[in-house]
RNA sequence: GUGGGUGUAGCUCAGGUGGCAGAGCGCCAGGUUGUGGUCCUGGAUGUCGGGGGUUCAAGUCCCCUCACUCACCCCA
């Protein structure tokens, strides 16, 4: 073969894709009982849409954007998470002018220039809701409680989430350079030195024993809470409780994306070795003034549908999907298979989901067809049924063949399927 | 980006020391000339990831390259 995918990027191919499709269709029922509305988004954006949202000290936008300058010398930039640009097409459709918080949630390919493997790709999707203009730790429950719920949906048993408060803008500046002071006298590389003054939150989530031997005794957020954040993170808490939704307290969390205040959290999977992290979100106050908004506060989340993909896998969940297919035509000779054509595209018309044998195939072969296309019936038209302007009717479950008139074929499909 | 591992049929993978390209599953056909799933028999399918080199001879050895993968970094 002479082309390929472009390293990175995944796709999905049937019967694989059909299990891809059945998880997103589940998060749309899910978030639709819950009052979000689907939103479509620009897969590309102004690159600075995300140099100022997301934050030019992250790893994102230093170094794993795709940017490309159009024909008419614009700078723009594949997607590397949506919540930035669900924020910006709010405030651009004046959405947060009519009843708040605005629910709304997306999906799709999102693009980052990392150096893949598995569960991490640079063309990766994911799920992604955000409610925007309310500061209510029941709201942030909510978003919680969607995502938990779609998990359990799934079969997914192993999921644990991760919560964290990050503070605010009065309090965390003050444990910012609390904590930059302790890490000045570490012991540490070139890389994690420059990360001190630029984002030392993130050191604390460095895997590397050796650094993390250095942190334990770091000064932590959770104790350098205002009032505030800490009486917001207690509600949090107290409203996940009510919906007996287990967490794990996880002092030392962070995201990765600089917007993110007070309420962090991350769903974990046991499973998925390095790539443990399968969704995750948090609050964001400050994005929508960083992008030259009005103040609004929001928050929301993005899953990763690849990664929850491997999860399914790796318990060994077997999704149901429902059989594409509902009646297949096995026709027998070249008259027969013109007069099946078009009895299928009648069904098909009727909102029967009906298949046919193509290319001449014998009958065994196209009742082999029958069989894997997971039909329950099988019509069968050969010379002799022409004659008699029937069709034979069978029962792929029990074997039971009965003749029908072609006339009454699809009212008598009807009645069997309902 | 850094450091390891892997790459052989559609899929999962065998192929000591260089010497005829293989198995299982799947696919196709026949057994059953108008009946699937089970069974039996037969068949097709390969740039051995790609390029170069060494050799009488390379899937096998060497170099380069691409992809996947594991860990770090980072994150979904």
């Amino acid at each position: 073969m002479s082309f390929q995918a472009p390293k990175g990027v995944k796709e999905y191919i049937p019967p694989q894709a059909e299990v891809y499709q059945a998880i997103r269709r589940r998060f749309a029922e899910a978030v639709g009982r819950a009052g979000y509305g689907y939103l479509e988004t620009a897969v590309f954006e102004d690159t600075q849409l995300f140099a100022r949202g997301v934050g030019e000290s992250t790893d994102v936008v230093s170094k794993e954007m795709y940017t490309f300058t159009d024909r008419g010398g614009r700078s723009l930039t594949l997607r590397p998470e949506f919540t930035a640009g669900v924020v910006r097409a709010v405030l651009e459709y004046g959405l947060h002018r009519g009843q708040l918080p605005v629910k709304v949630w997306t999906e799709g390919p999102v693009f980052r220039a990392e150096a893949p493997q598995e569960g991490r790709y640079r063309q990766f999707y994911q799920l992604d809701l955000e409610a925007i203009g309310s500061e209510d730790p029941a709201v942030d429950v909510e978003t919680i409680a969607v995502a938990w719920g779609w998990y359990a949906s799934l079969g997914l048993t192993r999921v644990r989430l991760l919560l964290n408060s990050l503070g605010c803008r009065e309090c965390r500046p003050i444990y910012r350079a609390r904590l930059q002071e302790f890490l000045r006298g570490l012991d540490l590389d070139e890389a994690t030195r420059a990360r001190i003054e630029i984002n030392p939150l993130r050191v604390l989530d460095d895997k590397r024993p050796e650094v993390q031997r250095q942190v334990e005794n770091a000064p932590l957020i959770g104790d350098h809470l205002c009032a505030g954040c800490k009486s917001y993170h207690d509600r949090v808490r107290e409203l996940l409780g009510d919906l007996s939704i287990p967490w794990e307290d996880s002092p030392r969390l962070v995201r990765g994306l600089d917007y993110y205040t007070r309420t962090a959290f991350e769903f974990d999977h046991p499973l998925l070795g390095a790539q443990s992290g399968i969704g995750g979100g948090g609050r964001y106050d400050g994005l929508s003034e960083a992008i030259g908004g009005p103040a609004l506060p929001g928050i929301g989340f993005g899953l990763g549908l690849d990664r929850t993909m491997i999860a399914l896998a790796r318990e060994g969940v077997e999704l149901t999907v429902p059989p594409r297919c509902q009646v297949y035509g096995v026709p027998l000779g070249e008259d027969a298979a013109r007069r099946m054509f078009s009895l299928v595209a009648g069904l098909r018309a009727e909102g029967i989901a009906a298949d046919m044998a193509y290319g001449g195939k014998g009958l065994k072969g196209a009742m082999k067809g029958a069989d894997r296309s997971g039909a329950r019936f099988a019509l069968i038209l050969g010379e002799r049924d022409l004659q008699a302007h029937a069709v034979q009717l069978k029962d792929l479950t029990t074997a039971e063949q009965t003749e029908v008139p072609l006339a009454q074929v699809a009212d008598v499909l009807k009645g069997k399927l309902s």
